[in-house]
DNA sequence: TGTTGCGGGAAGT
DNA sequence: ACTTCCCGCAACA
């Protein structure tokens, strides 16, 4: 059922079944969702993928940005390292590694993901009548960032925290 | 202020 | 020709 590349011509036309969204997609994935399924049409992840432009409207391709941890490898309380979610917009992340660590104060530091020959993991997006396709290329090898819920929470809580002060 | 998708353009192969 | 990266734009939250 997964003979099938995200580059062909003719994607699978029968699908017995449907896959459930995949928050963490990794390693060399190949997943069929429904055309319903509100996370696939978004096209999230867990992971902090960015969009690149493949000059291909019909595949929509985005890469990894890696995780954000502190330079101190600082431990929180409960004893968690800090994996905070990279800004996918380039500017927010070049201000959000200026910021310091939520814990210890320390520097932050990108740690960019190499897990696809050296270059970002890869996913891949294509609607095609009642299916989303979903192609993943290579392996993350670094922790998992924040979720992306995880991730806007923080940013309240900072918000209203400035708010105050 | 930040996310997401689009697309032009440049550069390397 | 094909891929990858960089940039700005626009819609949206």
């Amino acid at each position: 059922m997964t003979n099938w590349d995200i580059n062909d011509i003719k994607l699978p036309q029968e699908v017995k079944q449907t896959d459930w969204f995949q928050e963490w997609p990794d390693s060399y994935v190949k997943h069929i969702y429904s055309s319903d399924d509100k996370n696939a049409q978004r096209h999230l992840s867990s992971w902090a993928m960015r969009n690149t432009n493949n000059h291909n409207s019909r595949i929509l391709k985005k890469s990894c940005l890696g995780v954000v941890v502190c330079s101190n490898d600082c431990s929180a309380t409960d004893g968690r390292k800090i994996y905070l979610r990279p800004a996918i917009c380039d500017k927010a992340r070049q201000k959000q590694q200026r910021k310091c660590c939520p814990n210890c104060s320390g520097p932050l530091k990108l740690i960019s993901c190499r897990g696809h020959g050296g270059y970002p993991v890869t996913n891949f997006w294509r609607h095609e009548g009642p299916f989303i396709f979903f192609q993943s290329k290579g392996a993350h090898d670094h922790p998992r960032p924040e979720t992306k819920l995880e991730a806007e929470a923080r940013r309240s809580i900072q918000k209203a925290h400035t708010a105050v002060a």
